[in-house]
DNA sequence: AAAAGCGTAGTCACTTAGTGACACCACGGC
DNA sequence: GCCGTGGTGTCACTAAGTGACTACGCTTTT
């Protein structure tokens, strides 16, 4: 079923991926495969998707699709990885001097999504909230909260002045995004259900208290100053 | 690839399931496909050993192999989530005056595991060891983690004086959890590779150290008496 | 400007994963 | 004895996923 690395493509050189803005073509058409099988599996299913189904949507050869994907389901994770990154990607200028919510709320103000951004954290939400029956799709989603963790070693790291190698590090950042898996998959349910609303406020704030009840170490506060402890 | 529900068998009656002690036959047959699998995967390797290869192990059809389990991976689910319910299941057992460690390593003096669960621990932890590498396997480990969350969240909600249903608990289950993983898979890949050894001991007061540090709640020591507060 | 080099997509033949439908026990109740 | 009921095997089938090769576009070289 999968040979050995993940999700076949990128395995050749290894070029920039800026994590941030756009850029890398191959990631730019990976991106627009998953948009499509989204749309699908929340149209029809999962199951009642094949893909050659996804392949003639997004326009390309089915062997294009088991190219960039290991998976029917790990079609879904460039979307939801985007939109896990657009909340950890700012974290990576996240000043020390400022709390997680100020900064967040700030870089939002500053640096707002566009509408295609928007629109992609609708379907993700949608999907996530699919996440509690499809099992096949919870690994998926499962696996893009593992990428998440990764990507939040390094912010980590630098609130807790220590090499992103520490044990204590990858503890917090798994635990931070455990707690941060569990408010997303809560509030796409109440949205998608329509139980509630949630503004982009709301959802920082629910994320920040959820990481700061997720771990021990000082991550979403100003780090204390060390001079009164040498 | 998948219908809707998790892992085809099990749907007919929802009957028992001890969670704790042997008895249910259907769960015993797919524990011995389970351990044929992850037998072969750990000699072969997962892409080297089929859905054929694993019923002729097991001494059974294939279409019996698939009528258990969803996918080739998630064969190993059963094995890795019995080695989680053996640290779990005795924790609905742990009195509230206690502390995680001094249970724990109580309650194993008193109920030993057997040799075929020592043997089948040995197993899980060389899987584990691989799931960094192998995507497919990462995607069951993970599974096999979410129900170990599940099954944590009593615990937590006993140890909280709250309703399983509560958000706190929740979020503390799922922090736990992910601490332990963590500390499973470190364990797994410095015992595999030879760097270092673990008694149970070890590994016990690793888990609740993390434990500690993933959570604000206080889930692994004596709960304070209310009555300070009231 | 032609040629060579390279990276990526398409085509097609193929293997393996996974399902549906039905026959066949083994068991327990009556 | 007969009748459900639940689990398994057999077989035919669909869908997922791979290998090998070709073709196109783009850069670099001469």
């Amino acid at each position: 079923m999968v040979k050995s690395s993940g999700d076949g493509a990128g395995a050749k050189k290894a070029r920039s991926r800026p994590l941030d803005g756009a850029g890398d073509r191959l990631a730019d058409a990976r991106m627009a495969v998953s948009r499509h099988a989204v749309t699908l599996f929340l149209a029809r299913g999962v199951s009642a998707t094949s893909g050659d189904d996804i392949a003639a949507a997004a326009g390309v050869s089915t062997r294009t699709v088991w190219r960039y994907f290991r998976s029917k389901e790990s079609c879904v994770e460039p979307m939801l990885a985007a939109s896990a990154y657009r909340f950890i990607a700012p974290l990576r200028r996240w000043p020390l001097h400022a709390t997680f919510e100020d900064f967040l709320l700030e870089d939002f103000a500053e640096v707002p999504p566009t509408p295609q951004d928007l629109a992609d954290d609708a379907l993700s939400m949608g999907l996530i909230s699919l996440v509690r029956d499809e099992p096949a799709l919870r690994a998926s989603w499962l696996m893009v909260c593992g990428q998440a963790e990764q990507a939040f070693v390094p912010v980590v790291a630098r609130r807790l002045d220590l090499p992103v190698d520490e044990f204590r590090v990858s503890l917090s950042a798994a635990t931070a995004m455990a707690a941060a898996r569990v408010v997303h998959e809560e509030v796409a349910v109440t949205a998608v259900t329509g139980v509630r609303t949630y503004t982009v406020e709301d959802v920082v704030r629910l994320l920040g208290k959820a990481i700061r009840a997720s771990t021990a170490e000082p991550i979403c506060d100003p780090r204390p100053r060390r001079a009164f402890l040498a």
